[in-house]
Formats: C-alpha cells, sequence, structure tokens
RNA sequence: GGCCCGAUGGCGGAGUGGUUACGUAGAGGACUGCAAAUCCUCGCACGCCGGUUCGAUUCCGGCUCGGGCCUCCA
C-alpha cells in the first residue's frame, strides 16, 4: 500500500486508484523557452521514482504516465523573436534538450507527452463549455474564468476571496469583470502564433491547456496530479476550478502531489533572477546523471534540498561505495526488492531513508534490483567506474599499458617510479587500487 | 500585509513522547612498501522561551530565523 501526502487533504492518504489496472497520473512539465535548470528536474526525477514504484506495485502497464509540453506561450515568442526564427524552432530545440538533459539523469519519457499546440481544438471546445455553462465569458477578443461563479475556488490553496483580490497588485485588465478571473483566451496580433476560434484569432491561456489534455488523454477525473510547490496557486487552483466546471462538478485529480524547491543558497534558483544551473552545465563538468539523480532524491521531495557541491561529492560517494559491491556484470539473475526499501518508498516517497536501507542490503543482486527501483545502478560497475566522456579504448588501453609499468617497477622495489606514474595517473583523474588480484583502475 | 512550509551533529538527512538513524566529512587503529579500497573504534545534534507530561528533539502556544506563494516560475 502506498501512501501520498495529498496537497488537497493536507495529509497522507492511502493511495487507492480508482482503477489499479488503468492508473493515471499527470505531472505538469516544461515550457520550453530555455534549457531546463537542476530544479526543474527535481520533480522529472521524483514522479519518475513515484512512477517506478506504482509500476512495481501495481504491475508494469497499470499506469499511464502523461507530462505535457508547453510549447505556445508568451516567452517562447520572446525567444523566437529574438533569434528571428519560428516558434517550433525553439521548441523542438528545448523539447529535445529537455529529453536528453532528463534522461541523463535516468528519467524515462512519459507514455504520453502531449504538446499544447497539438491539441488546440480540445481546448477551444472546453472554453466553449464554459462559457455555455456560465462559467467564463468572451470579453475584447479574451475569455475569462469567472472566479466569482465556482463556489469552490481556493480550496486548494487555502486562498480566501479576500485574500485574492488584496493580493491583486497587478493592474486588473478593463475588460476582466473580476480582478480574480483569468484568461482561458487571448488574442495574437498578426504575425504572432495563434488559431481561429469562436472568439477570434488567438492562443490559449496557460491554465487551459493542462486542463484539456488531462481530459483528452486521461479522462475526467484523474488519479495523481503533480508539479512544483509553485504551481499550487495559480496554476493548479484554476486547472482544478476549469475542470470541475466544465465537467458538472467531478473533481480534477484525485490526489495532489508537490515537490518542494532546490535551495541555491539564498534564493530559489530561477532563470528571472538569472542563477541557474543546468544538468548540462553539470554533466559537462564530469559529473555522472545518477550522482545528480541521487543528489535530487537525498531529501524528502517536499522537503527543501541545498544544492551545494558537497551534496554532489556526497552523491557520488555513496553510488562508489554501491557500484563497490562484488558484482558480475553478466549476472543474469534478477534480485529482489528489499523490504526496508519498498517500505520507505511506500511511505510517501521517503527516498533519503529508502536509500539508507539501500546501503544496507547484503545481497549485490537485492542491492541492484533495489537501487534499480530508485533509478539508480542503471549501467554495470565496469561502465560506472571506467567510463569517461568521450574516453575511447586506445586510451583505456594505455593506461593499462602505464599500470604494467608501474606493476614492473613494483616488482623489482622501485617504489619511486611506481608512485611516480601513479601520481601521474591521479593527475589526468586516475585512481589506482592494488588488490590481492592485481591493480584496478577507475575514475576520480 | 495575507496564505503556507521549514528549523536535527562540519555537511546532507530520516525518525521518534522514554534505547543507535544512516550517509558523508573528521580522528584513531588493522591492512599496505606507501597509498587507495576494505574492516574495526570514536567524537559531534535535535533554533529560542514557555506549557502539557513522571518524562519532549518528538505534542501545544509564542518568538526568532529561513524559504515558498500571492505576478511567468519545478
Amino acid at each position: 500500500m502506498i501512501r501520498l501526502y495529498d496537497t488537497l487533504a493536507r495529509e497522507k492518504r492511502d493511495f487507492e486508484p480508482a482503477d489499479p489496472n488503468r492508473i493515471t497520473m499527470y505531472v505538469c512539465g516544461p515550457t520550453v523557452y530555455g534549457r531546463a535548470h537542476i530544479g526543474n528536474a527535481r520533480p522529472a526525477v521524483v514522479f519518475d521514482t513515484l512512477r517506478r514504484l506504482i509500476e512495481h506495485q501495481y504491475g508494469a502497464g497499470s499506469l499511464t504516465y502523461a507530462r505535457n509540453v508547453t510549447d505556445v506561450d508568451d516567452k517562447i515568442i520572446a525567444a523566437a523573436e529574438a533569434e528571428g526564427v519560428e516558434p517550433s524552432v525553439i521548441t523542438e530545440r528545448y523539447g529535445r534538450f529537455y529529453l536528453e538533459d532528463m534522461g541523463a539523469l535516468g528519467v524515462r519519457p512519459p507514455d504520453i507527452a502531449p504538446h499544447a499546440t497539438a491539441e488546440i481544438p480540445a481546448m477551444v471546445a472546453m472554453i466553449a463549455t464554459l462559457i455555455e455553462r456560465g462559467h467564463a465569458y468572451a470579453a475584447e477578443g479574451h475569455v475569462l474564468f469567472s472566479v466569482a461563479s465556482d463556489p469552490g475556488y481556493g480550496q486548494l490553496s487555502r486562498r480566501d476571496r479576500e485574500a485574492m483580490i488584496a493580493g491583486a497588485r497587478v493592474e486588473v485588465a478593463p475588460y476582466k469583470r473580476d480582478p480574480a478571473d483569468f484568461v482561458l483566451w487571448k488574442p495574437s496580433d498578426d504575425g504572432v502564433i495563434g488559431w481561429d476560434s469562436p472568439w477570434g484569432r488567438g492562443r490559449p491561456g496557460w491554465h487551459i491547456e493542462c486542463s484539456a489534455m488531462i481530459r483528452a488523454h486521461l479522462g475526467e477525473t484523474i488519479d495523481i496530479h503533480g508539479g512544483g510547490l509553485d504551481l499550487i496557486f495559480p496554476h493548479h487552483e484554476n486547472e482544478i476550478a476549469q475542470s470541475r466546471c466544465a465537467h458538472g462538478g467531478k473533481p480534477l485529480a484525485r490526489y495532489w502531489v508537490h515537490n518542494g524547491f532546490l535551495d541555491m543558497g539564498t534564493e530559489k534558483m530561477s532563470k528571472s533572477l538569472g542563477n541557474v544551473v543546468t544538468p548540462n552545465d553539470l554533466l559537462s563538468a564530469g559529473h555522472k546523471g545518477e550522482t545528480l539523480r541521487l543528489a535530487l532524491l537525498s531529501a524528502h521531495y517536499r522537503q527543501p534540498l541545498p544544492w551545494t557541491e558537497s551534496l554532489i561529492a556526497q552523491s557520488k560517494a555513496t553510488l562508489d561505495k554501491i557500484y563497490r559491491f562484488p558484482f558480475d556484470d553478466d549476472e543474469e539473475e534478477v534480485g529482489t526488492i528489499d523490504h526496508g526499501v519498498l517500505a520507505a518508498l511506500n511511505d510517501d516517497l521517503n527516498t533519503p531513508l529508502a536509500i539508507s536501507r539501500l546501503i544496507a542490503i547484503e545481497n549485490p543482486r537485492n542491492l541492484r534490483a533495489s537501487a534499480q527501483l530508485l533509478g539508480l545502478m542503471s549501467v554495470g560497475s565496469d561502465n560506472w567506474f571506467r567510463t569517461f566522456l568521450g574516453m575511447t579504448e586506445e586510451t583505456a588501453n594505455r593506461i593499462e599499458e602505464r599500470i604494467a609499468g608501474r606493476t614492473k617497477a613494483k616488482a623489482r622495489r622501485d617504489f619511486a617510479e611506481s608512485d611516480r606514474i601513479r601520481d601521474e595517473l591521479k593527475g589526468e583523474g586516475i585512481l589506482l587500487e592494488d588488490g590481492p588480484e592485481g591493480t584496478t583502475w577507475r575514475r576520480a
């Protein structure tokens, strides 16, 4: 039995899917206007891990996991204009980078990756329904959702109407009937990406994209909706309102799961603050994707996690430790997942506790099977310790030759020479270890 | 200003009303030509002030500090 903290209920609840054979999960994916940063990777890794857990507990094929791609957005339009290219050039490039970067962190592609630009008819249809039912209105080329028409609005974020009005610091657009109303459809000027609609040529608002795509691909009520804490308001609140009002009161999601933030010293990492570190930067610096994944999982997903070089180093040390277990990489027999690891994950995805259990596993096959549930130990030990970015077989052979030279020096007790060779290799990032069966080498 | 969350040892981080988290870093030892790896041992903690309790790091209240949201944002 999996337990999950449900943001709506503000407590851990037993996870009971509506249909255990067809579990549905939707997570808000990237807006593809730039390269994802390491903070963006946290939800991708967290929900990838939850996905692996669900698939383990309910069986392969039991879960349909959708993660959208927002490929129409004002920032995309701005980026395209800045480069003098079509928006699709921007969205295809960064969409590809996103998959590459997340893939390096062991994040498997979702089952479904709906793109907003391919789902415009579904959004238009949902907007039309909302207008019909008196929950939305057209004004000056815009369509707005009427927050006052939805008495349940504000439950997820626990915000009352007074607070929302008090918080409306932004100048209220003249076409809004109420300051809290939000845009479902907005007009596009000539030359700006847009689609024809009953309300004129325009493009969808951000929130309606997710509501419409969830409906189209997963249904009116899904089991789990995930995303970052910052999406609770207004994005998820608005999604809930749109979907509930369009679907005769049916709830959008049965469990709301939100991840906390990476701490970057003084303030959160964000593109607008310009203090971003990307997975690509870190991988280029020589860190392995699994190291970054473990670092991201080293705190509970709802807790803040300070992102530092030290955290990365600690994560690498942990992986070095488990990869040093005596494996036969050709071993085909599959291990079983450790009960302690599973119990920790079942309890609201307690990954730090699971990792501590993982390290204590003594059977190598069970260790590997358990690690793989967390998306770790995806490669063989040899690969982990010896693969360098761009290292060729020829380079590896040269290293072997130099080690052979050192072994000869050692045999004639010429330790000055043998230490010289060892130090030289160390300077190149290669560590030697003299074992009972000879010298082995690994990357630093 | 409003809403919400957090505060654990050098660092990361679980958890619990009364016994060890764990990892990493550090110290000592074994092993080693010396290292590395491995093994053994060790030290170091629960933000502040009250309250409840036989007993609180764990529950309650207040305070301080930090973070998030209220505007695009993982």
